[in-house]
DNA sequence: TCTAGGGTCTGTAGCTGGTACAGGCTCAAG
DNA sequence: CTTGAGCCTGTACCAGCTACAGACCCTAGA
């Protein structure tokens, strides 16, 4: 019976955080940093969300989940919400995440070469000399 | 003619950071949490490293470098610091590292595959409409 | 009606791996 | 003797959270 006369249906942080999957703690969070917008509050300054926040939070969280930081996050939210975003902008934004992206890549796939080489070299014998340590102590 | 007497040559904190391309301050930090020990002092208080100090940091460095963590650095130092480590505990270490830096290229590798496939669908025009916003407003 | 338990509120501390700066000493060159 | 560089300490800051203390508030059961 609860809602049942009230038109929009009232969202608490925990069933934001339940509908998501986001850490409960974090989207006050992401409401510090800027990134998610400060709602409405009930009469005893309870935090009251709707569907317009959930859509935000899984945004963020998307986003987030492609690897953007918080700052990309921040400047993506602005073309959105500004309405005059192109789609030409946020091409641009998201080239250069791909870019850093692969710049990772490059960078891991680096160390993956050098230690999983080092260690096919590896006796794993009960001896102290040991191809990874050789590598590490090398005087270069 | 400085240190010409002196058997062996010390070196001080700036030293240290110039012979091994360390920060500064990053020494100072690395002693504070344990990987590099607590040198001797000069009279005057001042940090007082020898040779064994640029070995030590080149390893920590280079194991950075690897991408090991200063807990798994720590771990290394623990071993080789024991002189009892054998070729096969270093290599369990090098190897559980190893595992977590093809699951992180991995990770990255599915962000990278998601990303170009969205970017390359857009027309990079002035338009509002852009695949990226769709891909991370999307109802699922 | 009282009470126990959950939820929420705030501010703040902790994590990793550093980096930077203030305020005070000390040292070497000119 | 002065001036600038280097060093000392503690502390604050960055991202991106996560967690906890202490104070409210709300609801269900006895």
């Amino acid at each position: 019976m609860k809602n049942h006369h009230r038109s929009v249906k009232v969202l608490r942080r925990g069933d934001l955080a339940k509908l998501t999957g986001c850490n409960l703690e974090t989207i006050r969070y992401y409401e510090n940093i800027g990134v998610m917008p400060e709602p409405p509050r009930t009469s005893k300054n309870y935090r009251a969300y709707d569907e317009s926040h959930v859509g935000r939070l899984r945004f963020i969280m998307r986003a987030r989940e492609l690897g953007f930081t918080l700052d990309e996050v921040r400047d993506l939210l602005a073309l959105v919400d500004g309405g005059v975003q192109t789609c030409g902008e946020v091409q641009g934004l998201a080239n250069s995440h791909l870019a850093s992206v692969r710049a990772k890549i490059d960078d891991l796939k680096h160390i993956e070469r050098v230690l999983s080489s080092t260690v096919a070299q590896c006796t794993g014998d009960d001896v102290p000399e040991c191809p990874v340590i050789d590598a590490l102590t090398e005087v270069t």
